[in-house]
RNA sequence: GCCGGCGUAGCUCAAUUGGCAGAGCAGCUGACUUGUAAUCAGCAGGUUGCGGGUUCGAGUCCCAUCGCCGGCUCCA
């Protein structure tokens, strides 16, 4: 007998050996129906399997993140088995799950067609009205090598070479499809009731541009219809937020064929912009930096030194002049390196924090340019603290406090990332391991929570990121934080110490917005274009209900205007409710409705935007009213912030 | 940069097997003087991304190029 834990705290004993599909069986109810996988002991089990000794056992459904991912999982070897039927001669790469569907890599010589995606999509339904049973079956090493390589799939062959030497090498059999694979799966086809191919696009074997390219169809699947049509409903949905759409309906900015990757800010976006510079330039001096500002463009023999010309060359862009070459800066820090250098310091001076708002330059592929999410010149919101090594925990700490300030004050979530040493980096693996295990200790003491980014790190040190979600799910790196023994030595840094002795110190470059452009379009698909009354370009719009209301309107809009409220009026001869559309489909903050019974009491009739027709308030009660939100908003000057300044 | 898809009026989209480039919204003009999400009428708007080719004839087919979209790689 085994003894079976459930997450409820009960426990019950089972004969050996007895698949988990019979216990769940045995329990019937939901779970009965539902169940897709099983966790035991924590390890994720197809429910095929046998329990021959006792355990903690938890059912997955299609709820759980794991229970959709084997479900998916299957799903993608459904895929790989409708592409096999129809066209016989394709190799198969891998087809793992992802978040919210699963792809499948396919080398074929043609290229697949949308036509083809709906033939595919018809023979998955088909193999799903088979339901076919998922078994799992184990082969040796040799034995594996040798059944993929008599079907002719090189990727596989390759992927059992590269498995470590005491991998159990298990296959999935449905019908006349086996594919390798670790599991679980779902126990047949059947209960892949909704399926959608959704794009096609290629991708590098392994994730390398040195090898071949495949083609992946990606994918998703629901155990229902209806959760299926909710899914892309959402989809549908989430697209309306796409900053790229946005920013046009909303005048915040554009891109050109002119200049592909340099978006123009328009002068409702610049007010977002200047708003956002006006917060981080109050934050940062609370936080105890200075502000300065370097050239864009400085003479090579700075690059070499900063070790960019070596590394960062192919995205840097050129240029003469008087026969000596220039770069453009594609970061900051060389010239604040050499504006340290300038001084001599001591190390009671320390830490020095020299923020700058910098444009740089990188000529990133053409391929990779998004709207204002990825492009070829942005505004880094920069700063290098130049600290005593033993300063640097507390600064990065001081770092890591002050973006997550700033980000709640948007009320962003994100998540971090530790990237480690990369391949094509400068230093000793002892400085390498050193600054990253106090960005790892930092990290720790904290609390938070983290996932490391294998040789992801730049190429003068490793780096914390904070990363933040767009409109539909994809995740883009804003904060950073990296610490950099490199720069100081190859510009030969150094403060003045308690012995008198010259020191080498330590420099943390970091960013909180990222960059400012980025950081715009994540804000845009986050407030979906409604911007808080801060932030928003027009916070209020009057609205004179006749003509003869104009000169009124006028008089409120001068007293808004000279309360420093950013307001608009609309004199066009439209009916009220045209005006009130049109400032809706703007998203202003606020609409302020005057006709005569305002005009006698010298009040506006306040419509909101979220919530509608608010009555009428005086005007200086509504003026009040909004620059007490405006300020609140922002939860500026937070105490911690002053505590760290003195 | 690579793979696939897409470029028609300011925006959203039509245009049959290759056969006269069109609609709504926005814009302009006029009328209407309006009380919380679209008043009516008229006018104007185009070298179909750009450049070649096939054809009696190309928005449509072919080639090349630029840009955009989705991925891959890379990165703030």
């Amino acid at each position: 007998m085994v003894k079976i834990r459930f997450p409820d705290g009960t426990e019950r004993s089972y004969p050996d050996a007895t698949p988990i599909r019979d216990i769940v069986d045995g329990l019937g109810g939901r779970l009965k129906k539902e169940a897709l996988a099983a966790q035991v002991d924590g390890v994720i089990k197809d429910l095929s399997f046998c329990l021959k000794n006792d355990a903690a056992l938890k059912f997955l459904t299609f709820e759980d993140a794991d229970g959709a991912g084997v479900f998916h999982h299957t799903s993608s070897h459904i895929l790989a088995q409708a592409v096999k039927r129809l066209y016989p001669g394709v190799r198969l790469g891998i087809g793992p799950a992802i978040k919210d569907g699963f792809y499948y890599d396919f080398d074929r010589e043609e290229s697949f067609t949308p036509e083809d995606l709906e033939k595919i999509e018809a023979e998955m339904a088909r193999i799903v009205e088979e339901d076919l049973p998922m078994e799992r079956f184990e082969l040796g090493r040799e034995e594996a090598i040798a059944f993929f390589s008599a079907l002719g799939e090189d990727y596989k062959v390759e992927l059992i070479r590269d498995l470590p030497e005491d991998t159990i090498i298990s296959c999935y059999r449905t019908g006349e499809f086996v594919d390798l694979c670790a599991g679980p799966h779902l126990p047949s086809t059947g209960s892949v009731k909704a399926c959608k191919l959704l794009s096609l696009a290629g991708a590098y074997w392994r994730g390398s541009g040195e090898n071949p390219m495949l083609q992946r169809i990606y994918g998703t699947s629901f155990p229902k219809k209806s959760l299926l049509d909710q899914y892309l409903h959402r989809l549908e949905e989430a697209k309306k937020r796409d900053h790229r759409k946005l920013g046009r309906e909303l005048d915040l900015f554009s891109v050109h064929d002119e200049a592909p990757g340099f978006p123009f800010l328009h002068p409702r976006g610049m007010i977002i912009r200047n708003e956002l510079e006006k917060f981080w330039r109050e934050q940062h001096a609370l936080a105890g930096y200075q502000e300065i500002k370097t050239p864009i463009i400085l003479n090579r023999v700075l690059w070499e030194r900063s070790g960019h010309w070596d590394h960062y060359k192919e995205n840097m862009y050129f240029t003469r002049i008087d026969e000596q070459d220039f770069a453009v800066k594609p970061m900051n820090c060389p010239g604040s390196m050499l504006l340290y250098r300038l001084d001599l310091h001591s190390y009671r001076d320390l830490p020095i924090r020299l923020a700058e708002l910098g444009l740089v330059h990188r000529h990133e592929m053409s391929g990779t340019l998004h709207g204002m999410m990825r492009v070829r010149a942005f505004t880094q919101d920069d700063a290098h603290i130049f600290m005593l090594p033993s300063q640097i925990k507390e600064e990065v700490a001081a770092v890591i406090e002050l973006t997550d300030r700033i980000y709640s004050v948007f009320g962003f979530d994100y998540h971090v990332e530790l990237s480690t040493r990369p391949e094509k980096a400068m230093g000793s693996e002892e400085m390498w391991e050193l600054a990253t295990t106090a960005l790892r200790e930092v990290l720790e003491e904290r609390g938070m929570a983290f996932i490391i980014n294998e040789g992801d790190g730049a190429f003068y040190g490793p780096k914390i990121d904070f990363h933040l979600r767009d409109s539909i799910g994809r995740t883009w790196q804003c904060g950073t934080i990296q610490l950099d023994f490199q720069m100081p030595e190859k510009f030969d840094l150094h403060y003045i110490g308690e012995d008198g002795q010259k020191h080498r110190p330590a420099v943390i470059h970091r960013v909180v917005y990222g960059s400012i452009e980025r950081f715009m379009a994540v804000l845009i698909e986050h407030f979906a274009g409604a911007f808080p009354a801060w932030l928003a370009p027009v916070q209020a719009v009057v609205i004179p209900i006749t003509d003869r209301h104009h000169a009124y309107a006028a008089s409120v809009l001068k007293r808004l205007r000279e309360a420093g409220i950013r307001a608009e009026s609309d004199t066009r001869s439209e009916k009220v409710g045209y005006k009130i559309r049109e400032a809706q489909l703007q998203k202003i903050p606020y609409m302020l409705v005057v006709g005569d019974k305002e005009a006698e009491a010298g009040s506006v009739a306040v419509r909101e935007r979220a919530g509608g027709d608010r009555g009428s308030v005086e005007v200086s009660e509504f003026i009040n009213a909004l620059l007490g939100e405006i300020a609140a908003s922002q939860l500026r000057c937070p105490e911690t912030t002053i505590d760290r300044a003195l």
